[in-house]
DNA sequence: TTTGGTGTGGTCTGGA
DNA sequence: TCCAGACCACACC
């Protein structure tokens, strides 16, 4: 009987002799591989007891109905009445134990129309993840398992006697990354890479370089792939959209040049399993991660890049990207097989920069996986939804609460019918340019809410509630017990608070700092999700109720905060669902101002001090009045944050966006109107001339349906109709960029795919896009189209176009009435 | 498989 | 030809 601590990478299943085996995959402190196997483990699910006949409920008889089922009589080896709550309130289930995953759908379907049940429940857990939260492991975390040991190949094997989580220290995984090149159908490049190995596989040319391999053809250059797997053994294959386009290349020539890849650590192919729609490249006992899944998925938000590609991503997050290679260059250079080397350094830059991309990200998803308890594998591919909802069927088990049911299709179709509820407070900005700025918002508004209110489900209008009354609502919440979801988000928002006040005295590049970043970072995105996915249409734990509480308390909050500010004499001049923002303020104020208002906020609500701003801006909006969401403040660094205008949008090009920024520097740090016409002046004049790079002309702008669905056809949808008549994969969440040509016709028949693009439209990137984007800050400063162009006659026939006669009339009266106010 | 509501703004489309 | 409203994308929080 041997004892070994590993530190858990993945958990999957295999059937043996119609019986399931847990599979751990473990890794020792040593750096030995482990997989440890459990027999024992079986699948179940619930069947909710009908309380209208429980009284008469026979166990032994029921077993004997169970027994009865067509086919399954083998599949069974328990049935047993348990306790357990259901939404708070303790219940009668049958526990139905089966023989394997296989079973218990087709034993549910079979057993919940009898009378005696009401409802089966926790059937579609998958049956590893099951395991994991039933024997409390947590991956990516420590286990210490005891068994038998021995050696199969390769693979120290270990026959479970048990299993639990333990404390470890931080792990080693191998890793090594991997990206392809293709020529149509065929594969004609792999590269990999970790820190020690760098490597480029290909076929077909000649011309030695470093770190290139050539094989005879395409078949020995697969069969290459797996030697050099097998070799080099990772843990962990990391991917850039590998579950997509990688491994389905791979799978698909593999099988074609009847090459067998068994790149598991079991032997076993490469395969892909289901996930929802989609499906995602698993290789047994290896971890794929796909980093773009996770980035699309997670990070996408939190990023500026205008697409997802590996060298956008890689530039914003490393600050290096790929090397500049067209495509058709690359093409050119396999047909005509030269210039071997600048191929292969192409190919390996990917695979480089996927890896790095991986030490940065893999913390991050390690941390999401032991937050949520599941799987890297899977977490890596969650949406912000299923990461919640993961996180709470696992704190189900721990609470003895069943996990709630998936809604049916035609359940969620009726959700997604309710209209909307009405959301957070926006306070209409007081325009124009502001001095001394000091910025507040609430620590995550709506999870602490929820804590302080003991907003959940199964506590809506029970008991009296008369002290816990939603504003607004006749909705109340119990106080007397702490609900199932305030309770998990307790935890959450307290083991964040606790971090940050770790990370305050860390010097932000230890290597302390950067863990305590990622486990903060994870627990951030649970806590903000977790709101939304009270009325996300999907959801198990929905209640529409509760989600409107919440942003109800939520403008409650801000808006008694605002009005408080007020009383003080503060100058409030912005707010937004949870921020405010005080003018004409000094730090010391600022202090006084918040120690006060958390004296009278209740529980765990708290607002906090963000910075001060020397100084920020408010421009009106086409309405008329000032526009809300689109602001930016300047820093005592000199620096801008920038929100909600053309400048963050990337549905702006380059050339406007930049012209945009820099006025905002003229303006709000130079001080200088004069340097902020010129620089119009000089754009427009640049792109008259045609003195423009191209790049900087391209307009990003995703497609959110299928081609076929728009009514409308705009720019995006005509460029796109012409990229994909060239041959070009186009989709639903393809990201075109388009550059508008000079011609007759409307601007989306002279949008073409920038690629394609022969000339720009330089009335369009005046007219629309640089001047309105110019304009929109220099407008509210008083000055006129007239002002920043001047007479020429140059501009002023791109300005009458800019701004059609009666337009300018409607625009200016609204402004004028907009300054009167 | 796409967490929620609030808000701005461009382009197209079809009726006057 | 002009214009309002629909459609669409993407920001903020």
């Amino acid at each position: 009987m041997g004892r070994v601590e590993f530190c858990l990478f993945d958990a999957d299943y295999v059937i043996e002799n119609g019986e399931p085996v847990t599979r751990l995959w473990g890794k020792t402190k040593s750096g030995k591989t482990v997989l440890a196997l459990d027999r024992k483990f079986r699948p179940y699910f619930y069947l909710e007891l009908d309380e209208k006949h429980i009284e008469n409920f026979n166990l032994s008889l029921f077993r004997e109905k169970l027994a009865a089922i067509k086919d399954y009589g083998s599949a069974f080896i328990r049935a047993e009445t348990v306790e357990r709550n259901l939404l708070g309130e303790p219940k009668k289930f049958v526990k139905v134990t089966v023989k394997a995953p296989g079973d218990v759908n087709e034993i549910r379907h079979a057993t919940e129309h009898w009378h005696e049940i009401k409802k089966p429940y926790e059937y579609d857990i998958p049956f590893y993840r099951r395991y994991v939260i039933d024997k409390d492991l947590i991956p990516t975390g420590w286990a210490v398992a005891t068994g038998d040991e021995k050696k199969e190949g390769e693979l120290d094997i270990l026959e479970l006697e048990s299993v639990h989580k333990a404390e470890g220290n931080a792990h080693k995984l191998a890793t090594l990354a991997i990206d392809i090149e293709t020529y149509g159908e065929e594969i004609i490049m792999i590269s990999l890479y970790n820190h020690s190995y760098k490597k480029v596989l290909t076929h077909g040319w000649s011309g030695a370089s470093e770190n290139v391999e050539i094989l005879e053809d395409e078949k020995a250059m697969l069969q290459r792939l797996a030697t050099v797997i097998a070799e080099k053994d990772p843990d962990v294959i990391v991917t850039y959209n590998g579950d997509l386009f990688d491994w389905v290349k791979i799978k698909e020539r593999a099988e074609k040049l009847k090459v067998s890849l068994a790149l598991g650590r079991d032997g076993k192919a490469m395969e892909f399993v289901k996930r929802g729609r989609m499906f995602s490249a698993s290789i047994n006992g290896r971890l794929h991660l796909d980093l773009y899944t996770f980035i699309e998925n997670i990070l996408a938000d939190s990023l500026q890049s205008e697409t997802f590609t590996l060298d956008m991503v890689s530039k914003e997050l490393l600050g290096e990207g790929k090397e500049a290679l067209e495509w058709k260059d690359m093409e050119k250079m396999w047909e005509e097989k030269r210039d071997i080397k600048v191929v292969a350094d192409y190919c390996l830059k990917d695979s480089e920069l996927t890896l790095h991309l991986a030490d940065r990200l893999m913390p991050q998803i390690f941390e999401l996986s032991k937050l949520v308890g599941q799987t890297p594998f899977d977490v890596s591919r969650m949406t912000y939804s299923q990461l919640v909802e993961w996180l709470f069927i696992r704190k189900a088990f721990e609470k003895n609460e069943t996990a709630l049911n998936r809604p049916e299709q035609s359940e969620i179709d009726k959700r997604r019918e309710a209209s909307p509820y009405v959301g957070g407070y926006v306070l209409l900005p007081e325009p124009g340019i502001h001095e001394d700025i000091a910025l507040f918002d609430f620590a995550s508004l709506y999870p602490t809410t929820v804590i302080t209110h003991n907003i959940s489900p199964e506590t809506l209008d029970k008991d009296d509630g008369a002290n816990n009354k939603v504003p607004d609502s006749d909705h109340y919440f119990s106080t007397k017990k702490k609900g199932f979801i305030p309770e998990i988000l307790e935890d959450v928002v307290k083991k964040r608070v606790t971090l940050k006040k770790e990370m305050e005295f860390l010097d932000t590049s230890s290597k302390r700092y950067k863990d305590l970043y990622s486990m903060q970072y994870a627990l951030k995105i649970i806590a903000n999700a977790s709101y939304g996915y009270y009325a996300y249409a999907g959801s198990r734990w929905y209640s529409r109720i509760c989600a409107m509480s919440i942003a109800s308390f939520g403008r409650y909050y801000i808006q008694k905060v605002i009005n408080f500010a007020k009383e003080q004499g503060l100058n409030v001049i912005y707010g937004d669902t949870d921020s405010l923002f005080i003018s004409k303020c000094t730090e010391k104020r600022a202090a006084k101002f918040l120690k006060d208002v958390n004296d009278t906020l209740p529980g765990v609500m708290e607002l906090d001090f963000d910075a001060m701003y020397v100084s920020g801006i408010f421009v009106p909006a086409k309405s008329g009045v000032t526009a809300k969401k689109r602001y930016a403040l300047l820093g005592k660094d000199g620096n801008i944050t920038i929100r909600g205008f053309e400048k963050v949008r990337r549905d702006w090009c380059k050339i406007s966006k930049d012209t945009q920024e820099k006025i905002l520097f003229a303006i709000l740090r130079d001080k200088d109107e004069n340097k902020a016409i010129a620089i119009v002046r000089d754009v427009v004049a640049k792109i008259n001339k045609g003195d423009i790079d191209t790049k900087d002309l391209v307009i990003y702008t995703q497609l959110s349906r299928p081609l076929e669905a728009y009514e409308q056809i705009g720019p995006h949808v005509a460029a796109a109709r012409k990229y994909a008549a060239r041959g070009h994969a186009v989709k639903e969440g393809s990201v075109i960029g388009y550059i508008i040509t000079r011609g007759d016709g409307s601007i989306s028949s002279r949008a073409e795919p920038f690629e394609y693009a022969q000339n720009y439209d330089p009335d369009y990137y005046i007219n629309n896009q640089v001047l309105p984007a110019a304009m929109r800050i220099l407008y509210g400063l008083g000055f006129s189209e007239e002002d920043v162009l001047g007479s020429d006659d140059e501009s002023q026939r791109s300005l009458n176009m800019f701004m059609k006669k009666s337009m300018k009339r409607k625009l200016k009266e609204k402004f004028e009435k907009f300054k009167s106010d």
